[in-house]
RNA sequence: UGGGGUGUCGCCAAGCGGUAAGGCACGGGAUUUUGAUUCCCGCAUUCGUAGGUUCAAAUCCUGCCACCCCAGCCA
């Protein structure tokens, strides 16, 4: 199932709970959550936490929600709650609920007025400057509002104003009234619902309040019976007013215990929904799908499998180090996947005329689909004796160990003969323009006839008659040398992310169905794109390994 | 300088008092009609650091050092 194994500290804690018999009430069922907010879409570190989640649902036979932390009207669409369902889909997660937290935007309030009943929240007039500064910093403990000791039936007054759009956006807030020394700046005096007369994408103009994620948040995991929320280690520093919020809330036990572990980041990969949205909305990519994009479209868009994703989450593990996993480890699920599902296919991206000047007419060959897959499956492939061979596959001066091709060097044309070089024509810039081969008949590919002859290597090639014309785009990563780049970021994102080879391919994998992928010998795995003006596309999901040019 | 976290191989990461798993990367070898794959083999006498407790410590205690997070009416 390409979970993680290693969420043995949060397993632990999940032990511990069920060891202490806090969910013997409700059969001992473990429930978690998935929590984006539908104001983005999913990358690869969203993945990570999918797969938390889902291993914590799979290996204690549970209940997983998916939830929209929808509680930000201005930031909010179904754009992006389509966009998150389908990659969860992709992945092939299955979740047992889809919930909103704007549905519990009544139990909410609700809440909000039991909070003020029982002393425990009021509306604040301070400004947003004013709350800031009354604040405190670091190391002082803030002031407290003014407002902090109004009456139960004012503070109830109000805040029923407010929701009625008596008042403006900014005008009031409505603050849990907790510690304003707290050396913890996240329990002084909390806001935890705001006015915004903006309508919601769900809800429209139903509120004109909206509850703060520190809020909503507990409340809805509480709502939902979740045990175990498990989110990100910024966190940690929410999680007493976590507990808090649950507590005077009033809801019975067993409440829900939230867990943080450390989230996920890959070198040369940004992984900021904000940096992101800037990319898009700017222009520098050509949407969320764009294939250099780590969201799960445009990883999807480039021929990654989702499996691929899964398998790199379980290999890098869960833990509460703040880490950066080097994108090889990334490249290589991605191979590993892409190794046992792609066929191969030859492809020359700097074609070079070989042609064999003993060989007359045609002939079909047998040519092995995929030699990993243990099928021995084999397709046919023509030729003419008249081929093209990619450029680094020849040498006029062969460098040590050099298994290809060189001037009185022999060499195996893949699934076919073995020829010997016999004379190259260079051009007057020193370029290589075609090369002359002898071929021995009995070294077809196949063949049970002994021969001594031998080839250290083997090339592949594209026949000139029916090989067809193709562009080879290549996408590098959006590199960044820093996380988090300040500026100018996008323009050094966005440099020569993109490059383009011409050259050929067979007409196998130019004819087939768009999206199928395959490994272009030597060279890569491919994606094959729609053709353009008789042009076979294909694009680079993952570079193989090489270790000759290493 | 307050509080909350984290420090184990180049990068992730197990380990929870009994003498350092695994993956990626790397190096070497074997097989191979992809210099791919597969397959072997190697790769931390040492766990941020200094002390202490113990027959025994990465694991317990103390001090120190480094890094991350927190002062949104974002999530």
């Amino acid at each position: 199932m390409n979970l993680p194994e290693a969420t043995n500290f949060i397993e632990q804690f999940i032990n511990e709970d069920l060891a202490s018999g806090k969910y013997e009430s409700r059969g001992n069922e473990i429930c978690v959550r998935f929590p984006p907010e539908p104001n983005g879409y999913l990358h690869i570190g969203h993945v990570k936490a999918l797969c938390i989640n889902f291993a914590v649902k799979e290996k204690y036979d549970g209940k997983i929600n998916l939830r929209m932390d929808d509680t930000n009207p201005a930031k909010e669409d179904y754009e992006y709650v389509n966009s998150i369902i389908e990659a969860i889909k992709w992945l092939g997660f299955e979740y047992d609920n889809l919930f909103f937290a704007s549905d519990y935007y009544d139990k909410l309030y609700e809440i909000a007025e039991k909070y003020i009943a029982d002393g425990n929240a009021y509306v604040c007039d301070l400004s947003a400057e004013e709350i800031t500064a009354t604040r405190g910093t670091l190391t002082e403990a803030g002031k407290e509002s003014p407002y902090r000791n109004r009456s139960v039936e004012e503070n109830l007054k109000l805040f029923r104003e407010m929701r009625a759009g008596k008042y403006p956006d900014g005008a009031k807030v409505l603050r849990a009234k907790i510690d304003m020394s707290s050396p913890n700046l996240n329990m002084r005096d909390p806001v935890i619902y705001r006015i915004a007369h903006v309508p919601h994408y769900r809800q429209g103009d139903k509120w004109c309040i909206y509850p703060m994620y520190d809020f909503a948040h507990p409340v809805s995991d509480a709502l939902e019976g979740i045990t175990h929320s498990l989110c990100s280690l910024e966190f940690e520093n929410h999680r007493p007013l976590y507990d808090w919020v649950i507590e005077k809330a009033g809801f019975a036990q067993p409440v829900p215990r939230q867990i943080e572990f450390a989230r996920l980041n890959i070198t040369n990969m940004l992984m900021s929904k904000r940096y992101l949205k800037k990319l898009v909305d700017e222009g520098f990519v050509s949407g969320w799908d764009d294939p250099r994009m780590p969201t799960l479209v445009g990883l999807k868009n480039r021929g990654v499998p989702p499996m691929a994703l899964r398998k790199f989450c379980a290999d890098v593990g869960v833990a509460k180090n703040y880490g950066v996993v080097n994108i090889a480890q990334l490249d290589e699920c991605i191979r590993d996947e892409l190794n046992v599902s792609a066929e191969r296919a030859m492809a020359v991206t700097d074609p070079v005329k070989l042609t064999v000047t003993n060989y007359e007419g045609e002939e079909e060959l047998d040519f092995e689909i995929n030699p990993t897959d243990g099928s021995g499956k084999t397709r046919a492939v023509k030729f003419t004796g008249s081929v093209f061979i990619d450029r680094s596959d020849f040498a006029l001066e062969p460098p040590p160990k050099f298994k290809r091709l060189f001037k009185g060097g022999y060499v195996r044309l893949k699934a076919a003969y073995i020829v010997r070089c016999d004379d190259v024509k260079v051009g007057a810039d020193g370029r290589v323009e075609e090369i002359f081969c002898t071929y021995f008949p009995e070294t077809r590919s196949g063949s049970t006839v002994k021969s001594d002859i031998k080839a250290k290597g083997v090339i592949q090639w594209v026949d000139c008659k029916y090989g067809v014309d193709a562009e080879f785009k290549s996408f590098k990563p959006l590199l960044t040398d820093e996380l988090y780049p300040d500026q100018d970021y996008a323009e050094r994102l966005n440099k020569d992310s993109v490059s383009v080879a011409y050259g050929k391919v067979e007409p196998y994998a130019a004819n087939s169905a768009e999206g199928k992928s395959f490994q272009l010998m030597r060279t890569g795995y491919y994606k094959v794109c729609p053709p353009e003006n008789g042009m076979a596309r294909l694009s680079e999901i993952v570079s193989l390994k090489d270790n000759f040019n290493k």
